[in-house]
RNA sequence: GCCCCCAUCGUCUAGCGGCCUAGGACACCGCCCUUUCAAGGCGGCGGCACGGGUUCGAAUCCCGUUGGGGGCACCA
């Protein structure tokens, strides 16, 4: 294990998975196979008030979703950090006797009202009070009051923090449980992390888990702060405000591979001007040192084209596979294979099939107010009755092509233009899959009925 | 307010001192193809934030300005 790259993967369980932590796992993901090292998959679920179990599946099901899950050799996990409490208790007492940290009985009021500011940082008063511990006291680490301390960063290089503006900062509460801080520190240690790869919200506390690790007896990790993911506004990707969850584009209908495409180049790419590839072409290629330092914005349109390309690569069955969930039990799988291939290029997330074809199975071509308007303007009447009386005996789309061409023809007219009534009275939409080869699908008595009606309602 | 990070087309990026008249992709706009819509093909629009250095030479190195972002909890 010395010269085993490990990586690590650390959310909490306390909201939605989103695409954010998504390409935090992913870039971690690329490296645990790359050197043939291992990701570990940690739960951070010290919160209590937060945490709830079902977030955690949540977490699995995503990461199991974009390819990251127990089936492979170079995933370990899930640990709970939850489990870990006694030793990030053993490790905070430790400092304690160590001299390293201190005891503080000093409330958040207390200090604001000594330093006068909301953002002063400790002043330092319970530093040399010699207290003991006990209920209320929250241990502090004891930062330098000078120099500098240096976070070595793979992909944002030296980044220097002066001592002195780094506070006192508390590892344990009152109550003696851990802190984020001081627990991911002692997990990530236990568990050989040997590269801490995560957001760059995080590099504050880069700076002070680079004390932590000597004061705990290890050496540190390298670090690599990824940019963040940014909304149109620029801001963080906040779950509130912005589409962030993973699994709502899943249910969308985005594929797997154009998400995890799309993700690892938010920040990265391989050098060349390509873009699509799959998966076990970037591996190789991808190097922490690459990544780029500042912020991405998250391109929906971007990610749609992307999905697009993917669904048209699709092999016919594929596709039919997964549009399956998009169509109506009741619908025939028989029919929808006959004109997969005419939709698979017309859609670019999945859940768009289903408007494709709808009017091949309902009893009545769906209703759009809108769409009908647009399609029956003029001669609509006249071409619909025209093309009633005109439909071929054979039944075939190239036919049905003719005599609707006939039938404009002879009233000056381009089947550009005598098709919208007709597509319309038949599919209830102005766009859609191949006019005849929908109305061969549909069947002389479904077409005609349906002409039939679109005549009576204008 | 304090600390830190970042800065190439609208967006994601290539570029790591001369291959740059800055390349690609998405978006957008034309044209072609065409029964609608897509797909596909061809073309167009559009950028090195600004100011100083360094250098024979700067998108590339340094400094500053401006702008954007992140963090400042006994949350993670």
């Amino acid at each position: 294990m010395t010269n085993e790259v490990r990586v690590r993967f650390a959310p909490s369980p306390t909201g939605i998975f989103h695409v954010g932590g998504a390409r935090s796992a992913l870039f971690n993901w690329a490296v645990a196979e790359q050197t043939g090292g291992t990701f570990v998959l940690r739960i951070e679920d010290t919160d209590a008030t937060r945490n709830r179990p079902e977030w955690t599946d949540g977490i699995i099901d995503a990461l199991t979703w974009i390819g990251i899950g127990k089936d492979s050799p170079f995933f370990e996990g899930p640990h709970f950090q939850s489990e870990y409490e006694p030793q990030h208790r053993i490790a905070a007492s430790n400092l304690y006797t160590e001299g390293k940290a201190y005891f503080c009985a000093c409330t958040r009021d207390e200090v604001k009202a000594r330093t006068g500011s909301e953002h002063a940082g400790y002043d330092g008063h319970c530093r040399d009070r010699g207290l003991e511990g006990g209920p209320g006291q929250a241990l502090r680490f004891r930062t330098p009051d000078e120099g500098i301390t240096v976070v070595d960063d793979l992909i944002r290089g030296r980044v220097e923090f002066p001592n002195n503006a780094m506070e006192d900062f508390v590892v344990a509460r009152g109550d003696g449980s851990p802190l984020y801080v001081l627990a991911n520190a002692v997990d990530d240690i236990e568990q050989g992390i040997t590269l801490v790869m995560r957001g760059e919200e995080h590099l504050p506390n880069a700076a002070r888990q680079q004390l932590l690790w000597p004061a705990l007896g290890a050496t540190p990790p390298q670090w690599a702060h990824m940019p963040v993911i940014v909304n149109e506004q620029r801001k963080k990707l906040s779950k509130r405000r912005d589409k962030v969850a993973l699994e709502s584009y899943r249910e969308e209908g985005y594929l797997a591979e154009a998400m995890i495409n799309y993700l690892m180049l938010l920040g990265w790419g391989p050098g060349d001007d390509r873009e699509i590839m799959p998966w076990s072409e970037m591996v190789p290629l991808f190097k922490v040192s690459d990544v780029n330092p500042s912020n991405a914005y998250f391109d929906e349109k971007k990610l749609r084209a992307f999905n697009g390309d993917y669904i048209r690569a699709l092999p016919p069955e594929e596709f039919i596979a997964h549009c399956d969930p998009w169509l109506r039990p009741d619908w025939d799988r028989k029919v929808f294979a006959q004109v997969a291939g005419l939709a698979q290029t017309r859609i670019a997330v999945l859940s768009e099939v289903t408007a494709n074809v709808d009017f091949l199975f309902l009893d009545e071509p769906p209703a759009d107010e809108a769409a009908w308007a647009k399609g029956m303007k003029g001669p609509a009447a006249e071409i619909l009755g025209g093309y009633l009386a005109a439909l071929p005996d054979e039944w075939t789309a190239d036919a049905l092509k003719t005599a609707l061409d006939e039938v404009g023809t002879a009233r000056g007219l381009k089947l550009g233009k005598t098709q919208a009534p007709v597509r319309v009275a038949v599919t209830g939409r102005t766009v859609g899959l191949p006019l005849f080869e929908s109305l061969e699908l549909l069947g002389r008595e479904r077409v005609e009925r349906r002409l039939r009606a679109a005549l009576a309602k204008l």
